[in-house]
RNA sequence: CGCGGGGUGGAGCAGCCCGGUAGCUCGUCAGGCUCAUAACCUGAAGGCCGUAGGUUCAAAUCCUACCCCCGCAA
């Protein structure tokens, strides 16, 4: 099939060199480059690198006008397949393709329709979430529902790992989804159960409220690992008032009444115990602000923290 | 020229403003104590203080240039 494939982030990149090669990329519509680090140079889109290597037409939008959508149609596409785009795309665009637009969902929709999905799921603790490869139509994450696949969310996963496998079982639904519609073979179901839905995340979401119990901080840590991480802020020392990133955190039981947010126990072979609202965090590695990531002990070494230290 | 922090024994830091003996918490090694230990005590090794110039009787510290690392923002 003649395919337009849109996407920007660093993952549909994976999706995109993972078509089946029996199918034909006539172009890839991805966002505008934008300007990156420190540098603040203009950087491109991962998907529009690719394009570029393998010779590929690229259209990149900031706003979908006249002019584009005649760039689009042109390409005289069978099939839209849209993967992190990073835009709502409007009606009379998802409608060009022959048999339309699909896009490929890291959740088991209705469930976590939105933006962050991978993150939220592993907020709320989930253990299991998914792929789904649906219709796009004028709602968000609304369409038919084409293929649907899931898979187990281990205790040690974070975004980081959970990302991997989604997207290894997204790029196997996205060739399936593509065969079946090749085939004729392709009986989409309008979704049915009531959704729920999950929004971006601000920096701020991470910072870590002690008086929660530690598994709730902890699963915080495994949704926001890629980003914007989860922080806490130095109360005392020479670092007082610093925020201090959480790089790695385990879960350690705790009875104690200690205070919430106070250095329980200091491991000099792991790190250091903070007493959470209901048992503790086991910190074993951090960034403190301005600062490369470090084990936690060198840390406090450093920051001249020990045991009753707190944080706020 | 987006904003900012930093490069000091193996690790994390202090010292720099106000030039004059290389400091702290760990680690390592040796010895001691101990039923034992990641605990405690004693001792030791290990530094061209990012690089190159400059000022000075004297530079980790002041001046100039360069290299490298990191956070924010995007």
């Amino acid at each position: 099939m003649n395919i337009i494939f849109f996407g920007t982030a660093g993952i549909s990149k994976s999706f995109l060199e993972n078509i089946d090669k029996k199918h034909k990329i006539s172009a890839v519509v991805t966002m505008p480059d934008k300007p990156a680090s420190r540098g603040q140079q203009l950087k491109m889109p991962a998907v529009k690198m690719y394009a570029v290597e393998n010779k590929i037409p690229c259209i990149q939008v900031e706003k979908f006008t006249d002019e584009i959508l005649e760039q689009i149609k042109n390409y005289n596409a069978d099939i839209g397949v849209i993967v992190s785009f990073g835009k709502i795309i409007p009606e009379r665009i998802f409608t060009l393709p022959k048999l339309g637009c699909f896009n490929i969902h890291f959740s088991l929709l209705p469930q976590y329709r939105g933006a962050s999905p991978v993150q939220q799921a592993l907020i709320d603790g989930q253990t299991e979430t998914g792929v789904t490869a649906f219709y796009i139509d004028k709602g968000l994450d609304s369409g038919n529902i084409i293929l649907q696949d899931s898979l187990c969310i281990a205790d040690d996963d974070t975004s980081c790992t959970l990302f991997d496998k989604l997207i290894n079982l997204g790029i196997s639904v996205m060739n399936r989804t593509l065969d079946m519609l090749d085939n004729g073979h392709c009986l989409a179901k309008p979704q049915t159960e009531t959704p729920t839905f999950c929004s971006t995340f601000k920096k701020e979401d991470g910072k870590i409220n002690w008086s929660k119990p530690a598994d709730e901080i902890r699963n915080l840590f495994r949704g926001l690992f890629l980003w914007p991480g989860i922080f806490t802020t130095v109360a005392e020392g020479k670092l007082a008032g610093k925020s201090l990133r959480i790089i790695d955190c385990k879960t350690a039981e705790d009875n104690s009444n200690a205070q919430p947010g106070s250095i329980i126990r200091i491991d000099k072979t792991q790190g250091f115990i903070v007493k959470c609202g209901k048992d503790a965090l086991l910190v074993t590695k951090v960034q403190p602000e301005s600062k490369s990531k470090m084990a936690a002990c060198d840390f406090l070494n450093g920051a001249g923290l020990t045991k009753g230290s707190k944080f706020n």
